[in-house]
DNA sequence: CGTGTAAGGAATTCTGACACG
DNA sequence: CGTGTAAGGAATTCTGACACG
């Protein structure tokens, strides 16, 4: 859907740096993963492999978790997001048809 | 002298990571910093860290080798290109400054 | 629930050197 | 000159589990 997967969409960062740059422990990103919140590539031998969007969302999962929200609710957030982004695109969509090809009742 | 040293320019993907993306082998890419031509950063472990900029460097540079060239003439081009461009940024800035100040003979 | 930790193993990376040409 | 490779060691990462609360 997305184009060229720019810079910051490329999974090329290993866990090691993740936790450099974003100050939490790996334990913390191994386990966001597990709650589903975050999907990390894999390399061939194993090995974890983020992007910076990536180190981004686990800042922003981390501050929310120190502000007492369960992972399951960001999780619920998320997927509520992705939802509404999709329903906002397919109307966009749907707006160029129309003043394309004119609108149709049925 | 950059700024906010924005993705493609931050130093966090590892070699195995960067021989996969450029094809070249580690010891290629090694041999390049060797000879002055690329300049990882490291971990505190020891292990290299290399930037998407770094990665299109190397591409340029393999395919120099490739023609023929030698790595230390590459590394000339590369010497006058960084002095070419610092040359225009003090001409451009001295512009800058005479057009606020006024150009002054001596 | 979210995180720390010790455990054992596997994959990754490092350096210095020998080889070829 | 540029690159492959075997060598030995150190740093990195992985998983599953126990612990606390």
């Amino acid at each position: 859907m997305a184009k060229e997967a720019s810079y910051k969409d490329k999974k090329v960062i290993t866990i090691g740096i993740v936790r450099e740059l974003t100050g939490l422990s790996e334990r913390q990103i191994r386990y966001y993963e597990e709650r589903k919140l975050i999907f990390p590539e894999r390399t061939s031998g194993g090995s974890r492999k983020y992007s910076f969007a990536d180190i981004e969302l686990l800042m922003e999962i981390a501050e929310k978790i120190e502000d007492g929200v369960q992972t399951y609710e960001i999780r619920q957030e998320m997927k509520k997001k992705n939802a509404d982004a999709t329903k906002l695109r397919n109307k966009m969509i749907q707006g160029q048809l129309n003043a394309q090809f004119g609108t149709r009742k049925r």
